[in-house]
This record gives structure tokens, C-alpha cells and sequence, in this order.
DNA sequence: TCAGAAATATGACTTTTGTCACCTCATTTT
DNA sequence: AAAATGAGGTGACAAAAGTCATATTTCTGA
């Protein structure tokens, strides 16, 4: 029988997948989280076997989630399940060193061999994911992308100054080098850029 | 035995709910689609008692469908199920008519429950939706969304001017207005708003 | 048909952005 | 210890964004 844990902050998602894997004749859905941190304290509690684990959750994010099981070195495999194929993301989640990586627009029969696979002791990961240009790396520093993450608020120069501690100048220079690296012509179009590769 | 059609571009969200509501006594799903195109077509001709229809949909979404079934006279009753509790689509939808509007929030099983009251000629309403923040209605013309829309992909008042046909002093206006509307500093943050209410 | 909205445009002006060359001061590397 | 690196900073300049008062031109309802 194998033990499974779904987080996932969709609740019609998690309650679907819960019913339709715990259908299965060898699965056994024994909990479920809507938010990364019941979701890593129950892990720890319950030891299930594989976990299946959105990424955009409240608290803390899915990768956070496998990143804190890693370093505790938890026996729990872990599947990403999320929506975004974003390179950020990707690139991430196999640092980690995650069992699985899947995408919510792949078909629902895939899932339960996955999780079988997983089991076994293989690596699943969306064939989407393989090739392609997801495997772009994020360009950005982390300072960066710190900057941008409030510059694509709409915070002007000031305030984003005044939040991190530097003079206006040097917050122009950052902008600058990231509308360089991210090819746009301002900071919006940067903002956009980035959001959608998912390295902000 | 309710005739159910499904349309939702989460391939994974769209099989799940089928299998799960496939299983009531009750129901039957007779199809479903992954964007408002094909959905539009196969409503039309299979003539489902209750449609489950996504928002956010490749080619149409899913309240232009609805619009579409509506301006046919269509028989069948349409509930809206999507993760976005927007003012904005929610105010369309109401205006539209659809028979029910709920979140992938909501539990699982009160989507069955919906569906049997919609058949039953009620009217069924996430309970989020009813009071709230959500009422609030799109303060921008549909001529300023367009253009919020260009100026939150980084398009420089030239680039506007260009695609609209319109001076620049118009488009720096009507950008003015929009910040004025939204209580924004900057265009950047006047779509951050926008973006977050559904407005645009 | 006439008054009043909309939609579009101008121009003058201030502020904010973006660019660039160059500077300072620690921390590493070699 | 000298050189390289990297985080942070200056100042000057041009370009873009934002504000506002004031047109002009359609439309449109009474």
C-alpha cells in the first residue's frame, strides 16, 4: 500500500485528486494539507511514503516545503504537481533533488503511474519539461530580483530605496542592469518578463 | 439523469471532476472541452441540462461563452467555476444570468450539491462572493482597459500611440486618468491594481 | 437643432526613469 | 601584498512619464 500526502491550496483539486487516488486498489490518501507549513509538519508527522505538492501555496511555497524535508533529510518522496511550467521553478526543483515533477494540464491517468514510478525509485518529470526553452536559468541576482519583485508593485525609485537601504542611484543602476539582462526597454516590460518565466 | 458538459483547461482539474462526478447516481457527463471554442460548439450540439464552465480559457473564455449560449437562447444552465473571485468577472457574470458562480475553492462536494439545485431552477452563489469586496465595480471605460493592458506588458506611451492610433498626449491623459481612478503612483502600479481586481 | 457629453488633442511644465562613465571600500584570490 | 571582485555610490545628462488647463471634434438625447 502506498502512502500518500497531497498539499495542494486549490481545495476542489486536492479534494478530486484525494477522492480519485484514494480509489486506487494499492494508494492510501493519508492526509492532506492546503498550505505549505501544515503541510511540512504533518509530513514530518506522518511519514507518508510520497507526497504530492503544489507549489503556489500560502505560508510556504511547495519548494520551500521540499527544500526543509530535504534538509531533514525526510524518507518522503515528493512529486511537484503545479500549473506553471515556469524555468525558474524547474531549475529549482531539481536542485532540490524532487522524485517528480508534474504538470497540472497533464492527463489525471498519468498521475496514479507516476506515483508508482516514483515509488519504484524512478524520476518522473513532464515531458513538456525535458527539452525546450524551460531550461532557461534565471539571469537575475537575488538582489536583483528582490528589487524587481517591488519595482513590478509599481514602487518608485524612493521607496524601493528606502525599503532596502540604498541610495537612489544605485537602485537605478540595479534597474538598469536588469532591463539589460532581460531585454526590455523599462522596468514594466522587465517586470513582465520576468513574472512570467517565474524568476520573481 | 442530469446531462452534464465540463469545460476547463486544467486537463488534470477537467478529468478529475469528470471521473468524481460521473460517479454520482445521478449524473452523467456527456462532454467535455479544454478552451471556449470547442466548448461552444459541443454545448450547441449535445444540449447539456448543466454546463461547469472555467473563466480563464485559451481562445474564448468562458464568460464570452456564456454570452454566446445566451444570445442563442440556449437551454442549457450555466454554472461558472473558477479560482478567480474578481469583481470584475463576477459583475459579468451576474449580468449575463448564469445560474450559479462557484470557486475551485469551495469543497468538492457541494459541487454536486449546486448542480442538483441549479437542475432544480435555484440560483447558486459562492457564499465569498455574496458580500465583500467583490461587488466593487470596474471603474475603467473599456477604452482605458486597453490601454492599462498595453502599458502593464512594459509598452512605452509611443507603442500605444501607435496601436490605438491616438496622439500621445491622449494616451499620457488617459494613463493620467487611470492612475487618478486607482489611486495608483505610476502606470506599473495602476496595473499591478488592475491585475489583482480583475479589471483588466 | 441645440446643449452637453465623450473622445481626442495641445502645450507647457515637473518629476521620474534610464544610461553611463567613473569612484570607494571591503573581501577574496592568487 | 598586489590584483581582482563585488556591493554600493556619484553626478550629469537625455528621455519618458505624469499633470493640468484648455481646446476641438464628434455624438447623442431631449
Amino acid at each position: 500500500m502506498i502512502r500518500l500526502f497531497i498539499a495542494e491550496d486549490q481545495r476542489m483539486l486536492l479534494g478530486a485528486l484525494g477522492s480519485l487516488l484514494d480509489l486506487e486498489e494499492d494508494m492510501e490518501v493519508i492526509g492532506q494539507a492546503l498550505n505549505g507549513e501544515e503541510a511540512l509538519a504533518s509530513i514530518l508527522k506522518l511519514e507518508p511514503d510520497v507526497c504530492l505538492m503544489d507549489i503556489e501555496m500560502p505560508v510556504l511555497n511547495g519548494l520551500e516545503v521540499a527544500e526543509e524535508l530535504a534538509r531533514r533529510s525526510a524518507s518522503c518522496k515528493v512529486i511537484i504537481l503545479t500549473t506553471f511550467a515556469r524555468p525558474g521553478y524547474f531549475e529549482r526543483a531539481v536542485k532540490i533533488g524532487v522524485h517528480g515533477y508534474l504538470l497540472k494540464d497533464g492527463e489525471i491517468d498519468e498521475l496514479a503511474d507516476a506515483i508508482r514510478k516514483v515509488m519504484a525509485g524512478k524520476r518522473v518529470f513532464s515531458p513538456e519539461l525535458t527539452f525546450d526553452v524551460i531550461r532557461e536559468e534565471n539571469p537575475l541576482t537575488p538582489k536583483e530580483q528582490e528589487i524587481l519583485r517591488l519595482a513590478a508593485l509599481g514602487k518608485t525609485t524612493k521607496e524601493i530605496t528606502s525599503e532596502l537601504f540604498l541610495s537612489s542611484g544605485t537602485v537605478r543602476n540595479y534597474i538598469s542592469e536588469i532591463i539589460h539582462k532581460l531585454d526590455a526597454k523599462n522596468r514594466t516590460e522587465a517586470a513582465a518578463i520576468a513574472e512570467k518565466k517565474g524568476w520573481i
